[in-house]
DNA sequence: TATTGTTATACTCTATAACTATA
DNA sequence: TATAGTTATAGAGTATAACAATA
């Protein structure tokens, strides 16, 4: 059609082979990642939802439930579920009554930390194969990695 | 402790952070492209069994529950639903009549690009977010985490 | 006797609808 | 009257146990 010069969104196009390439490696790891659980009797919602706890400090039922994309008659389940294993306290709300104020406890923070460190530790091993050109390349990705996961 | 020069495996120490990154973003990553589906009414185990099949071509039953790290009659159950639905097709297994053979349809495969199609177009236009730069190093580090996903 | 796949049944997770308490 | 959360109930997905057919 044209030449490159006069067509810069061809980059787009020499970018589609790398897109397709990151869907497909990163929905593979992220599965495999999943499986590398600390706990296996919390569901994964669970895992979530302290998750989120941890990155937001509390929050009430239903923003959890909307967070989570969950109703809220589901969220009421899981924060019970949650607050009967330990991992998470609920206080009421100061202003509202019909509200709670969800947060997590101790016991979940250290669960998480853990969680983190055995599929940090996974993947590590997973990487020994790789040479250091490939740990270059990896390490000079993963703050775009990052932005891109929270755009 | 000691100094660098006498310590070469610090240099994992200094990869300890990209794989921590990584894995942060992997797996947000990974959770945002699942929710883009092209099928609502497939299962995530469904979706994930068409996928396999697509790799191996076909598989019997006993494979496929192996492979999803699902039970038997789990599988037995999704693959009579998938066949339902007319994404798979079920022949006897040649030399041994316990087993079947699985494999996907024309249905199925045209079913998977377009999921592809819809996960990158995502996965595309949150890119648009990054600069040349950025990209570089996301097309340079996507053989990688591919090298990575299948290690 | 061991293996492949199926049937019968129960459990987990989530959803919708109806209800209570508070705003 | 509207909103936050709960209770009651149903549906989807998976598991275990018991069974049939074949190796």
């Amino acid at each position: 059609m044209s030449y490159a010069k006069y067509m810069p969104d061809l980059s787009h196009a020499g970018n589609a082979a790398a897109v397709n390439s990151l869907r497909s490696a990163v929905m593979r790891l992220g599965r495999r990642l999943k499986h590398q659980r600390v706990d296996e009797s919390l569901s994964p919602t669970e895992m979530s939802v302290l998750g989120t706890l941890a990155r937001c400090g509390s929050a009430t039922p239903g923003e959890l439930a909307r967070k989570e994309h969950v109703q809220p008659p589901s969220m009421t389940r899981i924060v019970a579920l949650l607050e009967a294993k330990g991992l998470v306290r609920l206080e009421p709300h100061p202003g509202d009554r019909r509200q709670k104020v969800v947060s997590q406890t101790e016991t979940a923070e250290a669960m998480l930390e853990e969680s983190r460190r055995k599929r940090n530790a996974w993947l590590a091993g997973l990487a020994e194969g790789l040479d250091e050109d490939e740990w270059a390349k990896l390490r000079a990705a993963a703050p775009v990695l990052e932005k891109l996961a929270h755009l």
